[in-house]
DNA sequence: GGTCCCATGTAACAAGTTACATGATTCC
DNA sequence: GGAATCATGTAACTTGTTACATGGGACC
């Protein structure tokens, strides 16, 4: 379940309202994992009920009220378990709509592959655009959390994002390139 | 729906029961994609409802009946639409349940994260084995769709399959190395 | 007056997982 | 005698998506 561990990792570094988690959810993490907010507040509660998080409600007389979560003794246990359970079941989950559409390809035009590939392309680029953006940023997040030492970890992530996109634009590419071939 | 559009696809070849698309997602388009026994015959009931797909039972003697199904010119309409669609939002959600163990991953022992991703490098190094014993078969699964020209897309994923896992292994070494010289 | 930020959800639905259930034939 | 192949599902549950609902304060 790893959005719920996402989520626990986050209360692991200090104590955070829904609202929170989901701005967090959107920029550091959205790359390698999003949710919606709506998903986010179901987890919440069903943290709550597996009693790894606990929450408090803080009123609020500028803002509206909130409720901060925290995470328990419970709840840092499981965070452990999961980050070291190297059972690979769930990691080689792999899926990919963009290869249905490729595998089952011949039934379009050309073009029209072509064309799905460039905008493929063009996103990815899109992508190493915003994490470029961001890879400044990492300091201010690790102030932010109270924790230095992070930024070893959080680098690994980035540089997996930025091989991980160049590697599809590269094998875009080259399907570009042997359907050219092919006219 | 990539499920949906998976099953339409291989439909779209020929007439085939429940348990030939499972047997088939097990095979060539288990890398890309997956799902289980139970949830193909779910699918099948939905396809049957948006009149994408008919089926008609086929009473055997020597075996047990079977429903075949086959797919209607609304499916291969429908199948044709998401194809060329170039709306990009279903193939950018991208998701790993991996680089959330790496991100938090200063909570557990460097050992414990060098196992994981050692085990990681052997799992992706399996992925390129029954690859490789796959390529061999293509000829096969065309003759048995009486289809030629398939093989053309069919590479493309393959390709694919083989450039994400090596990059898979590259970052993960890039990682250990890392990790080493941390200690 | 309009938009953005803060803040929390519910309801309905779609997609995916896990466990269970059945049973004949064929091949080793 | 046992495993593999053929063949079809149901039930319960978890995970994820989409649409909707509310409302004050700050800033321009």
């Amino acid at each position: 379940m790893p959005l719920k561990h996402a989520i626990l990792g986050l209360l692991n570094y200090k104590e955070m309202t829904g609202y929170d988690i989901d701005r967090t959810l959107n920029s550091p993490i959205a790359f390698f994992w999003h949710a919606q907010t709506s998903q986010v507040y179901k987890e919440l509660n069903a943290l709550t009920k597996h009693n790894w998080v606990v929450s408090e409600t803080v009123v609020q007389t500028d803002k509206p009220n909130k409720k901060l979560f925290s995470i328990t003794e419970e709840g840092r246990y499981e965070l452990k378990r999961w980050l070291g359970d190297t059972n690979m079941e769930e990691l080689m989950k792999y899926k990919n709509p963009l290869l249905i559409k490729i595998f089952f390809s011949s039934n379009i035009e050309l073009d029209e592959i072509m064309r799905l590939l460039t905008q493929y392309i063009k996103e990815c680029e899109t992508v190493i655009m915003n994490m470029n953006e961001e890879l400044p940023q990492i300091p201010a997040y690790e102030e932010a959390i109270h924790q230095e030492n992070e930024s070893f970890y959080w680098g690994m992530t980035m540089t997996y994002g930025f091989m991980y996109y160049q590697n599809e634009i590269k094998w875009a590419k080259w399907c570009i390139d042997k359907l050219k071939e092919k006219i």
